[in-house]
DNA sequence: TTGACATGCAACCAAATGGTTGCATATTAA
DNA sequence: TTAATATGCAACCATTTGGTTGCATGTCAA
């Protein structure tokens, strides 16, 4: 769950997401040739996208095809962000009275 | 957006976030009595929640009370969780079905 | 078999991050 | 008015982060 906010975080890594939601298994230099950076800079994205499982690899041959991995994303959905969602309204309707009372 | 993920990528910010969802409004001396931490480490932390819009504060004579704005989490799970999410079920088989056809 | 190609590993570096301490300011209460 | 309390601001520091370069390894194809 930690290592799925850290890998969140960096726009980078999001981009890398959305390149493989846009096409799924694409290979490490496939991957790099729509990014602005070294090799080894998209690698160890990878990496940490890798151990938070967002992304899975597979071992073809000298290539490493990579797939996004949407089940951790779903847990965030599920288990962190229903929580506040589910009081949203009470939260919204909470501040906003409060609001108005200290006017 | 960017400033959410960024400011959900800390676990001391997600606690902090936690303290609120369990009491809303709450001062930054009250914050600070459940981190182990500074007062002006946890001001930093609350910063960058405002900053990313996750926390609302009202000044209230010498006190600053803190609360909890589940909108752009929220917005997170309409609009870019869902989109993995969307094509969640089509993607975990595309890869099982990848992985059996490689054994 | 050998050259080209895809990836892996490690050292290194600048900048950002998360924390500290010290002091300043503003408000409440005696 | 003055002491205590709540917060703000700034300098400073260690570690992490995001990137680089250089070289090693493994696989495919001629």
């Amino acid at each position: 769950m930690d290592a799925v906010f850290r890998a969140l975080a960096d726009p980078t890594r999001r981009q890398l997401l959305d390149n493989l939601h846009a096409r799924n298994g694409q290979t490490l230099n496939a991957l790099c040739a729509e990014m602005d950076m070294t090799r080894q800079a998209v690698t160890k994205h990878l990496a940490i996208l890798e151990e938070a499982n967002l992304v899975t690899t597979l071992r073809k041959g000298r290539e490493k095809e990579h797939y996004l991995n949407p089940v951790p994303i779903n847990e965030i959905a599920e288990r962190w962000i229903g929580k506040f969602e589910r009081h949203r309204l009470d939260a919204l309707s909470d501040l906003k009275k409060r609001l108005e009372r200290e006017d």
